[in-house]
This record gives structure tokens, sequence and C-alpha cells, in this order.
DNA sequence: CGTCCACAGGAAATCCTGGTTT
DNA sequence: AAACCAGGATTTCCTGTGGACG
């Protein structure tokens, strides 16, 4: 950038002359990487390194899939970027293969429960889950019980052994209940030819414990725990994705030492440590350098904190901004806050800027929904004499604090 | 040791949107 | 056109409660 702007003011030669050169320039120089598009998050590697007890324990308890029998419904849990996500998918993956080519009538469907607009109600599982066998309903407008008799009509009509792993299952149980669970776990009773299995997928042990007995039981007949990646796991993991990811000695081994020391610093989550060497690569590039380097790493660490962190700021509603900004203001000077000092506060910025103001029932309720994105950390305390009421702060460190004021200072004054 | 504060947070109701069915 | 349906946001009404104070 700052290159940019000088060969402009340079007046020896002239714009067109100036111009190529860049283009030039940045031709001849290739870039660090080769094939970026190994760092997406979406990116299935066919070797997943040091989950073979895992995926040989799935593998085996889907295997009787096969002969015609129902597999035992699974349930796995472990934290973020554990790789259950992608282990499962490998796993559901090679079985499609297999299926196919002896032709066996056997249905994968993978569904990740919190894609909103996609599987985050029960309706839209139903409509999705019927997507993936090949019938479409309208978006909205029929009642779910229809839905479900046309799965399972469709299942039985095909006799289809169906594997259905809900990914990150926790946040549509926490939202809506476990009534649909309870629905799926029931009607399989009721198939003649059709079989149904489920592997559930979550990140919260909490949550699953809640659930009703009945759903608890039948849906954890084999469970699967995912730990995290110690440093070392992470620097194989990510060595293999930079093999593929980066020219030839465009990065150090220091860097992806300290991608994979960051992460495991960080519950030992694969997906931030690959976030990290991805960004760090970017930075490189846009700092012209051939390789990535340590410095590049650093720098990518901060970053992304602030990325992600104004990111989820920015796709708030108007609202929970509002309650967000009220709880900065009363932050100040100090480091907590109560829930009546933020509504004080959200009232007038609210009604300053002609948002309708929300009773405190429901600001309390906005309030948990900013603790579940992990913008800040709201714990009830008792202060006897005076009441109850929650103690919040902000869980962002200054950086990441002064972007989001920045932000929301932008919105309301 | 009983009160009683200042809320927490559950349940149901309301209002709306965007859709279907009859 | 009337009657429903799911779902999102919000309100209304409500019961519950840890612990400082008296
Ligand atoms: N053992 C592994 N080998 C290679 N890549 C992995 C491994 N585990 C996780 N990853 C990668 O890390 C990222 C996050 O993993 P994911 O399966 O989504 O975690 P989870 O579902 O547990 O949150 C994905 O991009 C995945 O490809």
């Amino acid at each position: 950038m700052s290159q940019l702007t000088l060969c402009f003011h340079d007046d020896v030669t002239s714009n067109k002359e100036k111009i190529q050169r860049i283009f030039i320039e940045y031709m001849r120089n290739k870039g660090v990487f080769k094939n970026k598009a190994v760092l997406d998050e979406n990116f299935l590697p066919d070797e997943l390194l040091h989950r073979d007890r895992e995926i040989q324990r799935l593998v085996q308890i889907l295997a009787p899939a096969l002969r015609g029998y129902r597999p035992s419904n699974v349930f796995i849990y472990g934290g973020v970027g554990t790789g259950k996500t992608a282990c499962v998918k490998l796993v559901l993956k090679e079985l499609d293969e297999i299926a196919e080519r002896e032709n066996l009538p056997i249905k994968t469907i993978y569904v990740n429960c919190k894609l909103k607009k996609v599987a985050d109600t029960e309706y839209r599982l139903l409509a999705r889950l019927l997507h993936e066998i090949g019938i479409e309903v309208p978006s909205t407008g029929l009642p779910t019980d229809v839905l479900y008799l046309r799965f399972f009509k469709e299942i039985e009509r095909k006799g289809l052994i169906t594997i259905i792993a809900l990914d990150e299952i926790d946040f549509l149980v926490y939202k809506i209940g476990d009534d649909f669970l309870y629905n799926f776990t029931r009607i399989n009773g009721e198939l003649r030819r059709a079989k149904v299995s489920f592997i559930g997928i979550t990140n919260n042990l909490n949550l699953f414990r809640q659930l009703d007995a009945r759903v608890k039981s039948s849906l954890s007949e084999e469970e699967i725990v995912f730990h995290p990646y110690n440093a070392m796991q992470l620097k194989d993991i990510l060595k293999q994705r930079a093999k593929l990811a980066f020219n030839d000695g465009a990065i150090t081994e220091a860097a992806i030492n300290k991608c994979a020391a960051i992460a495991a610093q960080e519950h030992g989550d694969a997906r931030r440590a690959l976030n990290l060497l991805r960004l760090a690569g970017e930075i490189a590039e846009r700092r012209n350098s051939q390789v990535v380097l340590e410095e590049h790493v650093d720098e990518a660490a901060r970053k992304l904190e602030i990325d992600s962190v104004s990111e989820a700021v920015r796709s708030l509603p108007r609202q929970a901004q509002a309650v967000l900004l009220a709880i900065i203001k009363s932050t100040k000077n100090k480091n907590k806050t109560t829930t009546s000092d933020v509504y004080r506060k959200y009232r007038d910025i609210a009604m300053r800027s002609g948002l309708r103001v929300l009773t405190l029932r429901r600001v309390g309720d906005l309030i948990n929904e900013l603790a579940l994105v992990g913008l800040v950390e709201a714990r009830t305390i008792s202060r006897g004499r005076y009441g109850r009421t929650r103690e919040i702060t902000i869980a962002l460190d200054e950086p990441a604090k002064d972007e989001v004021r920045r932000l929301l200072f932008g919105y309301f004054m």
C-alpha cells in the first residue's frame, strides 16, 4: 500500500510504466501459497492424523449397516476443533463409497444444526433431511408432523438404512428442547424395512446430561470422546496441511511450531491452528515476503482475535448491540456491572437512537445471548440483603475491546 | 434464625411474517 | 377468504432464592 502511494508521487516515469511495473512485480513474485483452499475451514483431508482410535471405533459401530442391520446410535463429544466433524465426515464418505460400489441401500446424512436458516429449527432440520433423500418441501407453512411422516414414508419405501449425523446437536436442544429427538427415537420402532441411526455430535457435555432420560439412553448406545490435541499433534496436522498449501520453502518450521503452540494453549483447537496458519500466510504475502515467518504468525494471532470479535459484533441484532454498548459503558472505570446498571444505560441508548425500549426481562435474555457468543461473561450472584443479580464482565482483551467500542460508537452515537 | 431484597429465569401469551391447505 | 402452521421477538405473569441484615 505504501509502495503504491510512493510510486504515484514519483513524477519521473509515466503512469502507464509505473502501473505495469507493479503488475509485473506482482507476477514475478509467486507468493507463498500453492493451494490456499487446503487451509479452508471446509477442506477435508483424506488422512486425519492422531485419530486412528476414534475413527476405528466409529467404523466398527457403523459397519453393521453393511450387513443390513441398524448400527447403534453414537454420541460423540469433545471440544471445538478436536476433529469430530472431520472424522465423522470422513467415515461417512467412505461408507457411502462402499455402499454405492456394493449397491447397498445405505444413506448417510450429515447436518450441522447450527447453520442459520438451514437446520437450526425443528422444521428446517426436517426439511433438510427430506432434501437429502430427494424430497423438496416448502420453506414454511406445513405442520412438522407432515414432514416426519413424509420422511419416514420415503425411507420406508426405499428400505434405507439411514445414518444421520447431527453436528452441534447441543445448540438445537438448547434452543428448541429435546422433543424432536424423542420423536425420532420413538418412530424408529415402527419402521418395517427402513432403519435409522443417529450420530450426535456435541462439544457441550452439560447440555447432553440434561436430556430426557429416554432420549439419552437411546441416543448414546455408544460413546466416543475426542480429547484436545497437544502441541506436537497440532504440529503434525499443520505440517501435513502446510505441505499442500504452501510453496516449497515458503514456510518455516518455526512458524508452524508457533501456530501449534498458540493453538495448543487455546484448548488444542485445530481449527484455530489452521486459521492462524492461513492468516499468517496472507500477511506474509501482503508484506511481499516469500516466506512465512514467526513474526507473521504473531501478527496473525493478534488479528484473528480482533477479526472474529468484530465479526461477532457486526452480526449481532441491533438490540443486542445496544445492550453490549450499555455493558461497555457501565464497565467504564471498573470491570464488573450488574443487570440493573446495564439496563439504565441501555434505556438511554435505546431512546436516544430511536430504538424500541425493551423490558428488563428481555434485556436479561439478551445479556445471556451475548454471553453465549463469548463477548461477555455473566454469572448470577447474591448480594444478600441487597438481592440477587448478575455480575457481568466483558470477556475481551484491551485491543479487542477498543475495536468493539469503536464499532458500537459508530452505530449509536 | 427468619426476612426480604432485587433480581433470575420458566411458562404462556401476543404480535408478526411468510407460508400452506381447503 | 378463512383457518392453520412454524418461528422470531417480545411482553406479561410468575415462582424461586442466596445470603446480609436485623
Ligand atoms: N486429525 C486431524 N488431521 C487433520 N486435520 C484435522 C484433524 N483434526 C481436525 N482437523 C481440521 O481442523 C479443523 C477443525 O476440525 P473439526 O473436525 O471441524 O473440529 P470439531 O468438529 O471437533 O469442532 C478442520 O478444518 C479439520 O479439517
